[in-house]
DNA sequence: CCGGATCCCGTGAGATACTG
DNA sequence: CAGTATCTCACGGGATCCGG
């Protein structure tokens, strides 16, 4: 893929300081569906967040990670942990104790997986100011206009 | 964040091939309220697959687009382009012509945003096999217990 | 008491039909 | 061609209940 044609230089170094790897449209159309598919799954804020507390604490408890995962529910909460076990990014130790105590932490594949993401927190970090008046410029051009 | 005490040395490792930059559960809670707000804005698939799907093929208009992205409704696709055009990541160029003619392409941080999440989908294909077997395991171990 | 399953309801996604 | 309008329905959130 020729960026070059597309984008200024200015714009490629700076999409560069956060590249990582080959850009992902050039595979095998077959296994692009199953890609896509993985992606729909593991994509989402909840999955995301869990991700990054996992791996800045280590093992939790249930309760400690409702606290932690800024505003999700009991019910999303469970339902995107067992989706994450059942994906292998997760494991879920029961301890059979009054009262129940449940950890979860993150397997490699878990671990690795944050680590990809991590490009996308360090790009949100970044770049809030921009976003941020990207979208008063834009607003204000909706509003005139 | 010293995770050497949670995780193997191959665990590490494997995350490493992926990794990017230092962990973001390490930023001021303040900056991580409006991060996490960005994220849970640019973290959907949609956001995402159009993102790869622009920045492999450079300006698209819409109905090409509603194409590439495979499953998506006008709807979204509208809603998506919007909220992206708001956000700085694509600019939306109407041509004053019968029939209508309008095409989208990113802006540098649209591709920027793009790179970073380039690591996620080399991630998904890399291991879409071991999820795969993750879920029969799982599927099994729910079957007979 | 903790972890989570269940029920009820509202929002928002998806499909379809229509318009400038 | 590039959207908007409308309908329907599934999914997410909150409260409540339950098993160990």
């Amino acid at each position: 893929m020729d960026v070059s044609a597309r984008f200024t230089a200015e714009e490629i170094e700076r999409a560069r300081r956060y590249a990582t790897a080959i850009p992902p449209a050039d595979l095998d159309p077959r296994i692009g569906a199953l890609v896509n598919e993985l992606i729909g799954r593991v994509a989402d804020k909840w999955t995301m967040m869990i991700l990054d507390i996992l791996a800045g604490h280590g093992e939790l408890r249930f309760t400690r990670l409702s606290e932690l995962v800024e505003g999700i529910s009991q019910k999303m909460l469970t339902q995107t942990l067992r989706q994450m076990e059942r994906d292998g990014l997760v494991v879920r130790t029961v301890h059979p104790v009054v009262p129940p105590k449940v950890e979860y932490r993150l397997t490699g594949l878990g671990l690795s997986l944050g680590s990809a993401f991590c490009g996308v927190w360090v790009w949100a970090a970044e770049n809030l100011e921009q976003v941020e008046q990207a979208r008063q410029a834009f607003d204000r051009r909706a509003g005139t206009g």
